[in-house]
DNA sequence: AAAAAAG
């Protein structure tokens, strides 16, 4: 029989903070700091139980007026279904939220209930002014301005009611920029976080757009779906949470969105596809399926986003997302707008990037607040062998400031899938509530995991990198990096986890021998964000052996997660980089229209 | 080498 930490704890002093008599442990279980008879290789780091709990997303979005005519308007197509639409000055509701009889679920139903049962997520979250310094940089030929609010831009009166009813009031930095480029009709690279509103950021322009258009009527193939957006992402869970985010921004609009995803029965996602589509979600896998089966035709598409897109063209996804956009029906460059978002983007994929885009802007927004502040990073050397008890040192003295329970979430990082497993299973054997998230479980399972998660029943989430990016999981006050990725870019996009949305967060990563190749720049990420570099890492950092050219991918983009690779001047090596798709980007020609870059400021964090 | 994504 195992002692559990709860029953060691209940059976000891806590809080006594010096019983250090106790017999040595149990084999596997785990007895907290104060009952052992060691001293601890490292300090237990100040519990994250201070830091303010993560705040709910607010965001907002609007912009300037449609360069007009991007597409040929053609033969009216019939409006709604009889039922009454609203129609205001060239804005066509569409279907007017009904579906063919069937009611449109009310997407913000449940918000109010949701916000009630954590009362630290009253509106007070963002702090609104550190939006204006955050650093801007935009290049490429006769960039659209920025707008300063909502006011300025017309993106229709359904999509206005729907971004009151998300209380969002006043675009961020990523929408300010985002959605008049988008709205001019030009195509996108942006390097901006996702929790300050990347997602409303490329819904908007696109469901106005939607709106907008007298598009040419959709061609009727039998059991052939037309959408006329595609939003692809890397892991299921993220296209979930795209699509909930686009039906509350589509509500009553008539646009209608639908998401497509592996591991589920594909027959209901094939039903809701017949019902009509608008605005498709999906992640590739199942997408190449859908177009297989000509379930899904792609001819009729005049936007495309990708979500995470260095993720999506890296060599994992690359050769899908080619055969969905080049080889499939879809229209090319120039034919459809292109949107690209990531928190991170390496000048090679960049260069990967430019054949889906056509004269394209490329935007790169700093993170939310100036220097230090939103994510504490601290990097501990801990070895192999230790790991497991030094987290629940962690989780235990967390606990013990009272940070979990409802409160505050620890996500877990591990770099298997067999590890995360085994890490789950130990936290709980030893009394620590965990759930755990992997791409070799059940798709029900991942899902009751998250959900698990996110309302604090199982207030620690041990996961692989599927959960790694774009999740917007209110309340993650600790990321830890359990194992430590071998990118630098991927370690960004972890403990971009929590710190969201102006909020606090708190990221813990284990170093040791096994992560030499990261010393260095993790090293000069910390530097970047003003975090305190251990001395030791320091000496790892410059003992570091320099990985090929990798190692400086980051290089020019401190203050973001990337810099548009065309401004490079050496590494236009030959002449096609400004030439992706009709009417490339003939050199020269940068407009720059952020302004004020505050030094210190580091990458953008999603 | 690992993870993700179709079944």
């Amino acid at each position: 029989m195992r002692t559990s930490w709860a029953e060691s704890a209940d059976n000891s002093a806590i809080g006594s903070g010096n019983g250090n008599s106790s017999a040595y442990p149990p084999r596997g279980a785990y007895v907290p700091p104060h009952l052992r008879n060691r001293s601890l290789p490292s300090e237990v780091p100040p519990a994250a139980a201070s830091l303010p709990v993560n705040d709910r997303v607010n965001h907002g979005g609007p912009a300037p007026h449609h360069g007009g005519g991007y597409f040929k308007a053609d033969q009216g197509r019939q409006q709604g279904h009889g039922s009454g639409y609203q129609t205001g000055g060239g804005w066509n509701v569409r279907g007017a939220g009904r579906d063919r009889g069937r009611r449109e679920v009310n997407p913000f139903e449940n918000d109010e209930a949701e916000e009630q049962s954590f009362s630290e997520q009253e509106n007070t979250g963002i702090n609104f002014e550190a939006y204006d310094d955050i650093p801007v940089e935009t290049s490429g030929e006769n960039v659209p301005p920025p707008v300063n609010t909502f006011a300025e831009i017309d993106l229709g009166e359904a999509l206005n009611q729907n971004i009151q009813r998300c209380k969002y009031v006043k675009p961020t930095p990523v929408q300010r920029y985002a959605i008049p480029i988008s709205l001019s009709g030009r195509d996108l690279m942006a390097c901006a976080q996702t929790g300050s509103g990347k997602t409303a950021a490329f819904c908007f322009p696109i469901i106005s757009g939607i709106m907008r258009e007298q598009y040419v009527q959709k061609p009727r193939v039998a059991r052939t779906a037309f959408p006329l957006a595609l939003i692809l992402s890397p892991t299921r869970e993220l296209s979930c949470q795209i699509h909930d985010e686009a039906k509350k921004f589509s509500y009553q609009t008539g646009v209608k969105v639908v998401v497509a995803y592996g591991g589920a029965p594909i027959t209901q996602q094939l039903r809701e596809l017949e019902r009509g589509v608008d605005i498709l979600v999906a992640t590739p896998g199942r997408l190449v399926d859908l177009l297989e089966r000509a379930r899904v035709s792609l001819q009729m598409i005049r936007y495309l986003a990708l979500d995470e897109a260095d993720r999506m063209l890296d060599m994992g996804f690359e050769p899908q997302i080619r055969k969905i956009v080049e080889q499939m029906d879809m229209p090319p460059p120039g034919m459809r707008q292109t949107l690209l978002f990531s928190a991170t983007f390496p000048k090679e994929i960049q260069r990967l990037a430019s054949d889906f885009l056509s004269s394209y802007v490329f935007l790169a927004v700093g993170r939310v607040g100036s220097s230090t502040d939103l994510i504490a990073q601290r990097v501990e050397y801990v070895l192999e062998s230790d790991k497991r008890s030094h987290l629940m040192d962690l989780l235990h003295a967390q606990r013990e400031n009272g940070i979990h329970g409802k409160q505050g979430l620890t996500l877990v990082f591990v770099e298997t899938k067999k590890g995360a497993d085994a890490l789950e299973h130990c936290l709980c054997v030893n009394g620590f509530p965990a759930a755990s998230i992997h791409g070799d479980r059940t798709q029900q399972e991942r899902e009751l995991a998250l959900r698990s998660f996110k309302t604090g029943n199982t207030p620690i989430l041990v996961a692989t990198d599927v959960a790694a990016r774009g999740l917007d999981i209110p309340r993650v006050a600790h990321v830890v990096n359990f194992d430590l990725p071998n990118d630098i870019d991927d370690y960004v996009h972890r403990i971009g986890r929590t710190g969201r949305a102006g909020k606090m967060g708190l990221a813990t990563a284990f170093f040791n021998e096994s992560n030499l190749s990261l010393a260095k720049p993790l090293a000069d990420l910390m530097q970047e964000a003003n975090q305190e570099v251990p001395a030791w890492l320091t000496r790892y950092a410059a003992r570091a052996i320099y990985s090929g050219g990798n190692r400086n991918r980051r290089s020019g983009g401190s203050r973001f997660g990337g810099r548009d690779f065309r401004r490079e001047g050496s590494f236009n090596k030959s002449t096609d980089y400004f030439g992706g798709g009709p009417g490339g980007v003939a050199g020269g020609g940068y407009g720059n229209y952020g302004g004020g870059y505050s030094q210190g400021v580091t990458s953008a964090w999603d």
